[in-house]
DNA sequence: GTCTATATATTGATAGAC
DNA sequence: GTCTATCAATATATAGAC
């Protein structure tokens, strides 16, 4: 109980949470310390107590999402219903096109090439390419999809509509750009 | 002549030079006045001189920079050739992943919901989207591309693909993805 | 048109008291 | 663990001489 309620509260855990929602809503290079010690009401040398730098800062809240965003997918695509349905929930999945995605926003910065902090981004996009990949290739073995391209080239091609839809969104200030985009990926891959 | 030389030289071009070739590096948060005087080797005197703000200098350069782009578009989507073909050259067209979309790029920043820089990023995207359809309607009236979807979702997942696998790219660190994008549309389109 | 000097705010971090 | 004070560097200009 301890444990919970203090991890709840405390200005680590206020840290990290301040610092997902600017990092989410902003980016890196525009999210100062001092942003993240308004939002999360906690001082600066409880910033620096609990974290080396804003670099640092920034590595582990990426972190912490990218788990978070591995298990949301997960509860979609391993979910106990047919391979076909489960590609459908995916990109059926609602999107907040204006806010972009939450690991997807950083390809954008010069920082994506910075080896920590690219490391959890990578990591998300590697393991959904996985297992839209598995998914794939259980629908196609069940004749459910698309058999004319590989379950890799189809999720590469997934991810990737998903992403520039995001970007179309925000470029057209447009929110509703992903149920176009899904019905798109419906029909293409026979779904 | 006085102009053309005139103007290949003058401070105030080699201020809009260096300040697209920073937007597009760096973004135009993390793009400071003083990275673009080094960049271009104009004072600070002549930088605030010929534009009254960073904002108004980066307007200025994403102007011009969506001009060249809608040339460059145009040349391949209006060039004298079918339909199809025309579509394939531009799916095609070899594109730097690793450098991300000139203006696309934007589409992550804050500032992209600014109504004087959104302005150019969304002309161009406004018109290649026109294009795109004007060519795939073409195309698929002569029986050349897949009739299941309309014009104008063609276009939009072409386009939003082709943004994702910038995305892509950058977080996985991987120059070529576009062949790939491009192999799958090609197929999925019946081209 | 260009230059140097100056100005105010913010950035990213450190120091040291409590 | 948290707080306030401080710091050198940078961001985004403005002022005024040349």
């Amino acid at each position: 109980m301890t444990e919970w309620a203090g991890e709840r509260t405390s200005s680590r855990r206020q840290l990290l949470t301040a610092t997902q929602a600017l990092l989410w809503d902003q980016g890196y290079a525009a999210t100062s310390p001092r942003d993240i010690q308004k939002l999360s009401g906690v001082g600066q040398g409880s910033f620096y107590h609990h974290f080396e730098s804003k670099k640092q800062l920034a590595t582990t809240a990426l972190t912490e999402l990218a788990e978070e965003m591995i298990a949301d997918a997960a509860a979609i695509l391993e979910a106990d219903a047919p391979a076909i349905e489960r590609l459908r929930m995916f990109i059926a999945k609602p999107r907040h096109g204006l806010s972009g995605c939450k690991l997807g926003r950083l390809a954008a910065e010069a920082e994506i090439f910075d080896v920590e902090l690219n490391m959890p981004v990578r990591r998300y996009f590697k393991h959904l390419n996985g297992q839209l990949c598995d998914v794939i290739r259980e629908a196609q073995m069940q004749d459910s999809v698309n058999p004319l391209l590989g379950p890799e080239a189809l999720a590469k091609l997934v991810v990737a509509a998903i992403q520039g839809g995001y970007v179309l969104a925000r470029i057209n200030n447009e929110e509703a750009v992903h149920p176009e985009i899904a019905a798109s990926l419906y029909e293409l891959l026979d779904l």
